[in-house]
DNA sequence: ATGAAAGCGCTAACAA
DNA sequence: TTGTTAGCGCTTTCAT
């Protein structure tokens, strides 16, 4: 009932050194580790600040330090499992260093993240790794940023060309080619590509479906690339308009999962069969891709090796080497073959009954 | 190539101060709108603060205000898209009155929590959003944060029933009720439950479900209520366990999604077909389970209102009253009717062809 | 081996 | 209306 009140004055190092009445610079010699402290003294201290449960106080460290040991991070979108798997390998390899990460999620608005940016800058973070850039607006701040000495790594996504930093990305262009190749050889012809934004990865995918689709001698008709967007939503309308345009395209490759499963609801909307009538593949790996009613067949790269690179990089620039030289890590894609594309399938599940077959009406 | 070298300078309120030949104190006092500042002089300094790209030093502001306005955010499982949501609704809440969110998963490893919440202390949070309590031996810290006049929240987890703070919860009890009367009047009568760790929550479901069982009259077997955990690797190995000891349950209500999701793919890998072999409820509407090889019926409760109610009452106790009262926010649970329990089937996709029925091999 | 002093960048009493 | 002074809690020369 009494206990409330003003939160109790918290320990402070100054609160050490006058109980053991020491100087606060031995208090701070001892936990730092310094060498130049008698060990009796050490002891003592050490001690005192069990006893007392002294912390430090990060904030007043970093002011002093200029340092604070804490890693702005934007993703473009936390709901799309890709983006948490790179997030929890970055939070996995820097937790343990002793560093804190300041999440933001740019969600539906784009525009967030120029105010992310002067917000982190603000709280003086010592890097930022950005998955985002949706903003193309940014280069500026991005430049300032490494002016300042911080680190910046761009992951999976190679945009701000002019931009010398680190990056860590997956061979885009290849994986445009190896879902069309996929779908080419087996045996379609009328082959679909729900595009994404106008950045440089989702480009650089349609570009490898374009070079796909000419190596292979095919023509690309005028509806078949159709501007969408990375979310599920977006596949679903870009499909459908697909469908509006050309009725008789007989695969989709989407620019990623999401996409790929807003464009099957899209076709069994429709009437289609995945994959008997249209066959799709996506980009990205989703979680639990090989447990959806079709499972997906997409082509998939490491998220773990992305987030670990990004973390290895990025420390490398704060701790070492603030000047570079900058790397590229290119983490490479490979085929993943579920059943969304039919022929040879992989990690099928067994037969249901018929009751989930049938429709809900 | 000689640009390179130490970074620039950062601009302070020393410098703007210096450029104008007026005080660092009528700078500060611009910046945060005092009143008493001649009109003349507060141009004079905007003007100047724009030309020089000034910003304000967090850290610094942070140590004289004692105010960081950075929150901990500990969740248990990132990759299980229910804390992803929760986590984005609290950052949409929290962002846009300016506070960062200090991201802390808890991946594989519970005893992290503690570290974790240590490390959030020496950053000097104002607050913790605290979604895991994997480890109940942190009440101490819990009580001690407080103690300090920091923030608390609980969400989703009602442990710690000594510690008075504010909770956003849904009625558990309810979610296994829910689950299990729905497996009962579709005639289910061997029910059985794979529980969860032994938190509170978890055993709530289970007294929920133990309730509905008797209820009905239903006498609940000695090996139906197998011990397993909340991601679907666990949920397969006790599920496993389970048609090992009790071969002719016919359903499952399973702790959560991810572990009913596994429940699933046990059931497929010893021959059984869901729903007609074996019914499967989960709890927390996972992310695309509409979209799963048999969409997941399950019990669902809104995770925007979890994340947006533990937003508001942070910020009602760090701004507002630091004292209480506390609150305890329940978010009710519905049930979300899909296939993988048969009977009425809502949300269920039209027929896709033999291909994908057929298995793999 | 230990400590005094200065300062990181900012805010807030209190004067002027 | 403006400025002076005194910290916030810590680290770091530089003395002693």
């Amino acid at each position: 009932m009494a206990d409330q009140g003003a939160p109790s004055m918290s320990v402070t190092m100054k609160l050490v050194a006058a109980e053991l009445g020491v100087s606060v610079t031995t208090i701070s010699k001892v936990l730092n580790n310094h060498a130049d402290i008698g060990e009796a003294t050490r002891q003592r201290v050490l001690a005192k600040v069990e006893q007392l449960g002294y912390r430090r106080n990060a904030v007043a460290r970093s002011l002093t330090l200029r340092r604070t040991h804490t890693l702005g991070v934007i993703v473009s979108d936390l709901m799309h499992s890709f983006f948490v798997e790179v997030v929890s390998a970055i939070e996995a390899a820097l937790g343990s260093r002793g560093y804190g990460l300041l999440l933001c999620n740019l969600g539906e608005d784009p525009a967030k993240e120029r105010w992310q940016l002067e917000m982190l800058l603000e709280r003086q973070v010592d890097g930022v790794i950005l998955a985002s850039t949706n903003a193309q607006r940014n280069g500026d701040l991005l430049r300032y940023l490494q002016s300042q000495g911080k680190g910046l790594v761009l992951i999976d996504r190679d945009d701000h060309q002019g931009l010398r930093c680190h990056r860590v990305v997956t061979d885009d262009e290849k994986v445009g080619r190896l879902a069309t190749s996929h779908l080419i050889a087996l045996g379609h012809r009328r082959i679909a590509h729900l595009a994404g934004p106008r950045l440089v990865h989702a480009r650089r995918r349609h570009r490898g479906y374009l070079a796909s689709m000419r190596q292979a001698g095919l023509a690309v008709g005028d509806p078949w690339g159709v501007e969408g967007g990375v979310v599920e939503q977006a596949g679903y309308e870009a499909a459908m308009r697909l469908f509006e345009a050309a009725p008789d395209v007989t695969a989709i490759f989407a620019v990623n999962d999401p996409a790929a499963i807003g464009a099957m609801k899209a076709a069994w909307e429709t009437g289609r069969r995945v994959p008997d009538d249209l066959a799709v593949i996506g980009a990205g790996d989703i979680a639990h891709g090989d447990m959806l009613r079709v499972p997906l067949t997409t082509v998939s790269w490491s998220r773990d090796e992305l987030g670990r690179e990004a973390a290895r990089l990025i420390i490398d620039q704060i701790e070492a080497h603030p000047d570079g030289p900058f790397h590229r890590v290119v983490v490479p894609p490979t085929l993943r073959v579920r059943a969304s594309c039919g022929g040879a399938v992989d990690g099928g599940l067994p037969p249901t009954s018929e009751t989930v077959m049938r429709r809900a009406d």
